[in-house]
DNA sequence: CGCGCGATTGAGTAATTTCAAATCTAGTGG
DNA sequence: CCACTAGATTTGAAATTACTCAATCGCGCG
């Protein structure tokens, strides 16, 4: 089960067998439904979500009614609406299940009680977030530098399973192309 | 000179006067005239780079010479490649100055080492980092939902100062849109 | 079988780019 | 003080790209 979280972490930092049953004690587990909302805008937000499995979007819907993806999160990726989450604010995004998921939770006051207990966490989640910042660094070059066609064709490269799992709108709504645009790329 | 980088610190977390000349002795400092680079495309990058006073840009330049703009940089932000800077490869973006520049030099290896002597400061770099991955989520949602109008008012609003520091060319490229379109979109 | 969702296709429209030319502005040297 | 130049900005017109709206197609599931 929460394995795969030990694992994240190991590849950042060893753990003990006793450091990380205390570090899994400041989660909680959480299963959804395909479609059930794990975020919805106006909310607090008070955790952060690892998935264990299944898949998720994170949506910002405009005035219009038209959604934007922010990100989506697969097994072993994190996600939450992370400016609500940090700042302790309303949620400004929608999270939803793509594919029935299990998440481990954890709240941000548990995520400061653990970076201040172990420093080795502080530095995994320094690491990770050095590695999202550059992460999110690529995806704004992309959107400034590459044609729609071209995000297409990264897109398919570097998530070749992603493409497979989701219906292609949603893949549209990620790359900032209509669906008929969309649609019209694949040739 | 440097007590801009102490107030940065303290913002997050307190210092002492012998733990600021402590974190300082791991810091070189240059000085930049304007249109000189700090970092060039195939560099090796060892430094992440506080700016002391001055501006500079990141940019990556595409193979039809284009150049799209990924960050600006002032007094109090910090600034490198950050890819680059990270994984220890070479450079993929160009930094250099639009005015004369003083910075605070870090290496990789100097962060590393006060992120571990120093649990403060792997919360500071933490903090830090979150604090960016929100803004640049931001900043993507800006560019899948906004309109090139929509954003140039955003940086306008975000940005009074830099607005006016530079010229608009820079701005285009920051936002995504050619320097004509810009150019309208002030009426 | 037929419903419903997702994907595709067509046609017209809107936004932005490109290329070219004109205009403006600040700084320089006479 | 003025003329000159380089860089920056603006404007015009044509071309491109992507969007919207509407209709159609295809397929899996009850």
């Amino acid at each position: 089960m929460s394995e795969i979280l030990r694992k994240q972490l190991e590849k950042i930092t060893p753990v003990t067998d006793s450091e990380f049953d205390y570090i899994l004690s400041h989660f909680t587990s959480k299963k959804l439904k395909k479609h059930q909302f794990l975020v919805q805008e106006d909310d607090l937000v008070p955790n952060d979500f690892f998935v264990v499995h299944g898949l998720l979007k994170a949506c910002f819907v405009n005035q219009d009614g038209k959604e934007h993806i922010l990100q989506f999160a697969a097994e072993d990726w994190w996600i939450t609406d992370y400016q609500a989450y940090f700042n302790q604010t309303k949620a400004t995004l929608t999270i939803d299940c793509i594919e029935p998921t299990e998440v481990l939770c954890l709240s941000l006051y548990n995520r400061e009680k653990l970076c201040a207990d172990m420093h080795k966490i502080e530095h995994f989640f320094r690491k990770k977030s050095n590695a999202g910042y550059v992460a999110l660094q690529r995806r704004i070059l992309s959107l400034l530098n590459s044609s729609a066609k071209e995000r297409y064709d990264q897109f398919l490269q570097q998530y070749p399973t992603l493409f497979q799992r989701m219906p292609k709108t949603l893949i549209a709504a990620y790359l900032g192309v209509s669906r008929e645009t969309l649609s019209r790329l694949s040739a």
